[in-house]
RNA sequence: GGGUAGUUAGCUCAGCCGGUAGAGCAGCUGGCUUUUAACCAGUUGGUCACAAGUUCGAAUCUUGUACUACCCA
């Protein structure tokens, strides 16, 4: 044998670089002997077939002729794809390739294609790669059929694919081996599709608007732009730690400062945390900021963007996630921290939600902590998280935020403890978060101070004093509005998808080996 | 971080009153020229997640560990 480096012992395998791989198995073997076989022919991987047609395009054009149209057209195809299926019927079989978007049933007889490579194509495998041409037809059940005139093995395949029926569906294999689930899932590939159609759409309202996509540095030497724990790294040459980004937010706004005056960046941040069905330690946002824009004109173009996608994404602005009718036609609901408690709480009255003292008590009891050194609106902001957030099914914006942890946004001009900051919530979660932003330098000055304070009694999540960002403001930023949008939730709530693991391709699992 | 459930053949799953592991699909051999989860006959394949304990004997009972899913913080 060719490859000595591996000895078949009970399954077990050592590579030349002695790493074990023991997952081999009987079926396994086999296909390695038949590999072998078409290496001494030179014919295991070739690379010069070409199909020039696909399944699903044959489907369109073809599905609706009769047999007899068909056969008058006397129409040739080419396709290349994984054989699926496979019906050996003595001297003549079907298989059924699937070729990335569709399947497509081909005939093989043996009379036709020649004695040798009908026996050679009764001992592939389903899951091999192959490519055939020969005339379409219509089989006796109506069935649109390529009635091969040539066929070849394309790509030997030596792992034997989950079963044919019920498919993979294990949801930790579908996550850990994706290719597999694309492979054995349609809805797996039309939920990726649906995910990039959401992304172009969210591209093409932005660039609607006259913004410009820009990319800024994943490798931050001082994070921030959110309060996060960051991922830290170390550049060998330059001898420096540096952070993966928490968020975009300080270089986009830099950009501004230079007189790109709508810019957005859709890319990922990192954000070193625990890991849930909403939480992937690495996840895609949106962010975009707007010149001469407040938080008011920040939540009417997010409401555009959601609706645009939605419309892409689902055909419709009514559609369910989870078995609950999501509702995005009306205009988002507009509530502050206190009304949307007393709206969802009844037994909330608007005296006691202003009541500093009721408050104190409330949460002792909600949360059995001490909330004694807290201000009004963080105590309200606390009772909000306990009481309301995961009831906001429908989209609501919750407006006006508490200045401390609101560190880059903008005061309200009538109450400088809250900033002019939205959050958008829709089926319990937050989806979006914008502010006027705060080109004040010598305030943002002191927010950040506050934040090193925060940090330095131990808030790991705080942020850091970045005097390059001070400095740009110092040379002047125009008001401005700004917004970042999670573009995993949003494609979960499209997709109707209960997991964020499953709308990132490659989601980060606990290592298993 | 806490709770609940799951982990048995490549895949989908039985077996859980403790007595040396079973089906279907996939694979292999044979038959079959319009099948379609093709069919028919025969057949290969398992450290029952891992580790300890109870027992004459453990996939099955107990404890711990790992991973996954769901719920809670």
């Amino acid at each position: 044998m060719q490859n000595s480096s591996y000895a078949l012992i009970k399954g077990l395998r050592m590579t030349h670089n002695n790493i074990i791989i023991s997952d081999e198995n009987h079926i396994i073997t086999e296909r390695r002997e038949k590999l072998a076989k078409l290496k001494e022919s030179n014919s295991a991987y070739p690379n010069s077939f070409v199909p020039d047609d696909y399944a699903l395009n044959l489907h369109d054009a073809y599905d609706s002729c009769s047999h007899d149209e068909l056969l008058a057209k006397a129409l040739t195809a080419k396709v290349a794809g994984r054989m699926m299926l496979k019906r050996i019927m003595g001297k003549a079989s079907f298989a059924t390739i699937q070729d990335g978007q569709s399947r497509i049933q081909v005939y093989i007889s043996r009379e036709k294609i020649g004695e040798e490579i009908y026996d050679s194509f009764k001992h592939w495998d389903i899951g091999d790669i192959i490519g055939v041409s020969g005339k379409l037809f219509k089989t006796k059940t109506n069935e649109l059929t390529i009635d091969a005139s040539e066929i070849e093995l394309v790509s030997k395949s030596l792992r034997p694919l989950p079963e044919k029926f019920h498919g993979l569906t294990d949801q930790e294999q579908c996550y850990r081996q994706r290719y597999l689930d694309l492979i054995m899932n349609n809805e797996t590939r039309e939920l990726f599709i649906k995910r990039s159609k959401i992304i172009k759409s969210i591209r093409d309202t932005l660039v609607k608007e006259n913004y410009l996509e820009v990319e800024t540095p994943m490798m931050h030497p001082i994070p921030g732009g959110a309060t996060a724990k960051p991922f830290v790294t170390h550049h060998n040459a330059l001898d420096m730690a540096l952070f993966l980004r928490v968020a975009p937010e300080l270089y986009l706004k830099r950009l501004i400062v230079g007189g790109l005056n709508r810019v957005f960046e859709i890319n990922r941040n990192f954000r070193n945390e625990g890991i849930s069905t909403r939480h992937n330690p690495e996840f895609t946002m949106l962010e975009f900021y707007e010149s001469y824009a407040n938080y008011s004109r920040m939540m009417e173009i997010t409401e555009e963007i959601i609706r645009n996608a939605a419309l892409i994404a689902t055909g419709t602005l009514k559609f369910n996630y989870l078995d609950k009718e999501i509702d995005l036609e009306k205009p988002f609901d507009k509530l502050n921290i206190v009304e949307s408690i007393a709206k969802y709480n009844p037994n909330y009255n608007m005296a006691d939600l202003n009541n500093i003292e009721f408050l104190r008590s409330e949460l002792t009891t909600l949360t059995k902590l001490n909330h004694n050194n807290k201000s009004l609106g963080m105590l309200q902001l606390i009772l909000f998280e306990e009481t309301t957030e995961s009831k906001l099914w429908q989209p609501t914006y919750i407006i006006d935020y508490p200045t401390d942890i609101s560190p880059l946004a903008r005061q309200s001009d009538t109450n400088p403890a809250i900033t002019e900051r939205f959050e958008l919530f829709i089926v319990g979660r937050e989806l979006a978060n914008g502010y006027s932003e705060l080109n004040d330098p010598e305030e943002q000055a002191l927010r950040f101070k506050k934040q090193v304070e925060q940090k330095d009694s131990g808030d790991e999540e705080a942020m850091h004093y970045d005097a390059d960002y001070i400095r740009a403001l110092e040379y002047g930023m125009p008001h401005t509005g700004g917004c970042g949008i999670g573009i995993d939730r949003l494609v979960m709530l499209l997709a109707n998808a209960p997991s964020i693991k499953d709308v990132i391709l490659f989601p980060q699992l606990k290592n298993n080996s």
